[in-house]
DNA sequence: CTGATATATACGTATACACATATATATTAT
DNA sequence: ATAATATATATGTGTATACGTATATATCAG
C-alpha cells in the first residue's frame, strides 16, 4: 500500500484548519460572501484579535483570501467546494445524532 | 445570526477526528471493508498500541465501528458519507496545490 | 486453569493550540 | 507629521493530544 504521508500530513493539516468551532462559523458566515475582519467580529461577537488570529490561520491554510481596500481587509472563501465539504461533515453529524437518538429510544424501552 | 455553538462544537470535534494522518490513513484502508486491529497494524506498518488508540478515538467520535469475533476486533466505517468527505478534502488539497504550482511557474518567469 | 493471541489502556513526556491582554503595523484624513 | 481606524502579532498560561513503553484485559485452545 502506497499511502504518501506527505499527501496525507496536508490533509491532516487541512482538516485542522476545520477542527475549531469558531472557525467553522466563521467559514459559515463568509458563505454570502466576503467580510471584513471587524464587520465579522462584531457579526459573531468575538474579539477583534481572536477573529484575525482565526482568520489569518484559514488564510495559511489556503481556505479563505483577503483582499485589502483601504484600511479595511476582506476575506471570502478560496474555494466552493469548502462549502460542500462542511455540509458533509454537517449531514455526518446529523446521522450520528439521528442514531443515538434511535439508540437512546432502545434503551429507554 | 444563529450559530448554534453546540453544533459547531460538534462539527469541530469531528474534524479533529480526521485531524491526524495515520487516522485518515486508517479510513482510507477500511474503505474496502472492515478490518482487524492488528491487520491494520501490520499493513500500515504501525505499532499495535497506537493503531489501537486511534482506532478506539475514531470509534468515540462514532466514524467507525467495532465488531468482535473471537480475540479479533474488526473495525469499519459506519458512514459512506465519511468516504466522500476525505475525497471533497483530497480535492481541496490538489486544488490548492496546483494554484501554488501556478504561483510557482508565475513567480519564476 | 494455563498459555497463547489479540486488543486496550495507563503513565510520563514533548508538543501544539487557543485564549486574554497588550502592543505593533498599515492606511487614510486633516 | 499626527491622529484615527482597521488589522495583525507577541507573550504568558492553561489545556489537549500523540507518542513509546509497559501492562492490563479478553477470548480461545488444550
Amino acid at each position: 500500500m502506497d499511502y504518501d504521508p506527505e499527501i496525507y500530513k496536508l490533509k491532516a493539516e487541512l482538516c485542522k484548519t476545520f477542527s475549531e468551532p469558531k472557525r467553522l462559523i466563521m467559514i459559515d458566515a463568509l458563505r454570502d460572501g466576503e467580510r471584513a475582519v471587524g464587520a465579522l467580529a462584531r457579526m459573531l461577537e468575538l474579539d477583534q484579535a481572536v477573529v484575525s488570529r482565526h482568520l489569518g490561520i484559514l488564510r495559511d491554510r489556503g481556505v479563505v483570501k483577503a483582499r485589502r481596500d483601504g484600511t479595511s481587509i476582506y476575506y471570502s472563501l478560496s474555494d466552493p467546494k469548502i462549502c460542500e465539504a462542511c455540509d458533509l461533515v454537517h449531514e455526518i453529524l446529523l446521522t450520528q445524532i439521528k442514531k443515538n437518538g434511535e439508540l437512546a429510544e432502545k434503551l429507554v424501552i
